[in-house]
DNA sequence: CGCCATTTGTACGTATGTATG
DNA sequence: TCATACATACGTACAAATGGC
């Protein structure tokens, strides 16, 4: 279950962390609407810096997988139940499924 | 016409940068099909880091009012000669306005 | 209410790699 | 070969949002 990243891989190395953890968003591993491991927890598990995990969120959220927030955390999206609280703009207009997953 | 940057200010510096350029893209002064000035005179010329210029540059990609490359530099988009030479594949999947500006 | 821990946001600095011309 | 420009990755520090107490 720990894939591992490879810095020496030909793949940037952030690239592979949001491999790893799409995959494992996915794979049903990380529920919808649930929170994923904070920027912390993502350093010292697989050993980057904050930096290089939070361009591995980026992609994520340019996927449209996940939703950050300032202050929780990032989300698994798809949760309609909707643990929002209030919220000036949710979506953000992008291409972005706002159904959730993309399959 | 030279717009200044506020660390004090609400609005985060590297928005307001992307502010800046943004709107000088619009009113014209940066031409599209043409470079934007490089990150090097962006830093030098509103005294910020590399990063923030980096994100102020990231803000006018999802915008879809510029393009980057590699080595390169950032374009301002709607050069529909297409300066490009090959490239695997050059969008991006994003809402970004294939044809150019928004409007 | 204030206090505090956690988490993301912003901004800086440095080094090295890769692409282009 | 070389200079320029962007890409990746590390580090630090402080701000702001959130939520539990």
């Amino acid at each position: 279950m720990g894939m591992t990243l490879d810095p020496l891989a030909d793949r940037a190395v952030y690239k592979q962390l949001s491999d790893i953890v799409g995959a494992a968003i996915e794979s049903g591993e990380y529920q919808p609407g649930t929170l994923i491991p904070s920027e912390s927890m993502l350093m010292a598990r697989h050993g980057v810096a904050r930096n290089t995990v939070r361009l591995a969120m980026g992609v994520l959220r340019d996927q449209g997988l996940v939703v950050t927030r300032h202050g929780r955390g990032t989300f698994v999206r798809g949760g309609e139940h909707d643990e929002d609280h209030d919220q000036p703009s949710t979506s953000r207009s992008r291409t972005a499924n706002s159904s959730g997953l993309p399959a």
